[in-house]
DNA sequence: CCGTTTCCGGAATCAGGTTCATCTTACTGG
DNA sequence: CCAGTAAGATGAACCTGATTCCGGAAACGG
């Protein structure tokens, strides 16, 4: 019996509850909440959250999966709409564009881009694929080197996604952006490079 | 008077000892090493500790100034013996190397480069000067383009440093530094791509 | 050798995450 | 509608580690 029956009604709210209070709170700037602080919020004890999440960790991955969804759904979507290497820059600016979102989902991309916590293991897995698909139809097309794979670009990009907080830091994860993007086409293409401010 | 007194000698071999301890288990892969064990391997008290560095960061920065000192000198010594991009190019790789030494190493490399943390923000400055002394010259040179600064650069190398432990990381860091390398090199030179095994 | 000053030791304190024995509550069948 | 029971909630206690702090010990100057 894989799963078992419906949590109970209480149950459900109170683990909905502990997700919207986490995610606010990161939202918010404070990714270093204290499991105890979210509890309160959330209107209940620290032991109801650790019957629902086995760890903090796993709280905060839990929070976070929608927004990876999403951001794995993107490159499919770009595809349709513009050619491979168009859709790959559009996409890399798409990362950049959530960092920006908050400190918190910016940790987390950090997180799921430059670690090896095995808690975001499933993520980063999921994200490298969805950088495959881009660079399959970038190298197809002739845009994009071939010799280089989702897993790769993926942790080139954890950088970027680890400098919010700093002055004129979106301006920079853009150039950095730009830069791996022109690496990605050299030697593959005739394009100039790309716009990279002054 | 900025600086006291010389340290009483007991004080100077304990801060030594001390520092020794932690440099050795740091290199020897232990980077989460408790302050306490790093006390008992020094044969001193937790308290010793404290009173010659504010906190567990600081003598981590600390052990780690040397190594940083060193790579701060590499550029300079390169350029003297090769043309600007291929000191680039060395140098770049020569960071990857230098992670490797040692998951300590890497850890405070990422540190450095990928994050904000105001214990290493003096190290972080010498290491984007260095790169601008590498940057500019390949610049002036015409191999290397002239809008992105060391201070980016080092953002962007970040990433590659948070992957040691990971299955075959040695060969994937210096693939992505090949990609910036060639990013840094676009629509700035007509040499072919940075092989980078396929 | 004595008075000072600087250090050292290590138990105590603090901070957060995690656990667990006990009390509640939502669902169930009758 | 009600008792029975399993699932859920609680929160004080526990654990790990960093940091503090108050005597006691050692070095230095004379």
């Amino acid at each position: 019996m894989p799963s078992s029956r419906p949590l109970r009604s209480d149950a459900r709210r109170n683990r909905e509850a502990v997700l919207t209070s986490a995610r606010e709170a990161f939202l918010a700037g404070e990714p270093g909440i204290r499991v105890e602080e979210i509890a309160r919020r959330a209107g209940v004890a620290v032991g109801t959250i650790y019957r629902h999440f086995d760890t903090r960790e796993a709280l905060v991955e839990e929070v976070y999966r929608h927004e990876v969804d999403e951001l794995c759904a993107a490159p499919a979507a770009l595809l349709d709409e513009h050619a491979p290497d168009e859709a790959l820059r559009r996409f890399l600016l798409l990362l950049v564009e959530h960092a920006a979102v908050g400190k918190g989902m910016s940790v987390a991309l950090e997180a799921i881009m430059a670690t090896d916590s095995p808690v975001f293991g499933d993520a980063r897995a999921r994200m490298a694929q969805a950088l495959d698909l881009l660079l399959g139809a970038g190298a197809a097309s002739g845009a994009v080197r071939g010799d280089v794979n989702g897993r790769t670009l993926l942790r080139a990009l954890g950088g970027v996604c680890g400098m919010r907080a700093t002055d004129g830091w979106q301006d920079e994860a853009v150039r950095i952006t730009g830069l791996l993007f022109d690496g990605l086409r050299f030697g593959a293409a005739d394009a100039a490079p790309t716009a990279v401010t002054h």
